[in-house]
DNA sequence: TATTGGATCGCC
DNA sequence: GCGATCCAATAG
């Protein structure tokens, strides 16, 4: 802990520690279970947007036929291959940006999917970047998320050793996992790769598809 | 160069 | 349940 001349304590030295690199050099699966309750901070400018991460997805391996990554390289999904603890953002279905982070070591391509999280602080902030009032609608999906956060393409392939985007340890207590196959995707539905904080009102929205 | 479909969302 | 909207990948 340190103590400032004037007597005050920093309070970077009260923030939980920031998840590294080496956290997300390892099975993207573990990787996606234990991103959940683990803090996710946006600053811009002075401003800091934060929340609780209670929904994510695992993409892995050019084997997986739901993943970008599917195949082999291409322009688009070459961050995946990169080096663990970048952000990937991609944009799609013309309107939107999801945020992902590239998992496992460099050369083989993973990711998870950040699909919501429960706002914490900057809550006002994030919902004048959204247009609405309604706090449980505000970050409970990918786009949302990225609207929400002010998340584009120009923070594709920021580390997370940056200072506008990074990850925290929580010191909640245990939270209750569910898992379901992915939303959204055509392919791979067979996968259970998707994890959520159960009963937790900040996962996104059923949409008919799976839970 | 043209075509196709998508890790979504909001409104009908 | 459906259309908006545009980019990336693939086929030609």
């Amino acid at each position: 802990m340190q103590i400032t001349n004037t007597g005050k304590i920093r309070s970077a030295t009260l923030a939980n520690p920031r998840i590294s690199a080496e956290f997300f050099n390892r099975p993207t699966l573990r990787v996606a279970r234990e991103l959940l309750g683990t803090i996710l901070v946006r600053r811009i400018n002075r401003y800091k947007l934060s929340g609780r991460i209670v929904e994510t997805e695992a993409y892995i391996g050019v084997d997986d036929p739901a993943s970008h990554a599917f195949g082999k390289m291409t322009r688009r999904n070459k961050l995946m291959f990169g080096p663990p603890g970048h952000a990937y953002i991609y944009f799609i279905y013309g309107n939107h940006y999801c945020l992902n982070f590239v998992t496992e070591s460099e050369g083989y391509p993973a990711a998870v999917l950040i699909r919501a999280f429960e706002p914490l602080t900057g809550i006002k902030r994030m919902a004048k970047n959204r247009g609405e009032s309604l706090p449980g609608n505000l970050t409970n999906g990918p786009g949302k998320l990225c609207q929400a956060l002010r998340i584009d393409k120009k923070l594709n392939g920021t580390s997370l050793d940056s200072d506008q985007l990074y990850l925290v340890e929580s010191d909640q207590e245990k939270i209750e996992v569910g898992n379901s196959p992915r939303i959204g995707v055509s392919r791979g539905k067979n996968s259970k790769w998707r994890f959520f904080v159960k009963n937790n009102p900040y996962v996104s929205a059923f949409r008919g598809a799976s839970r």
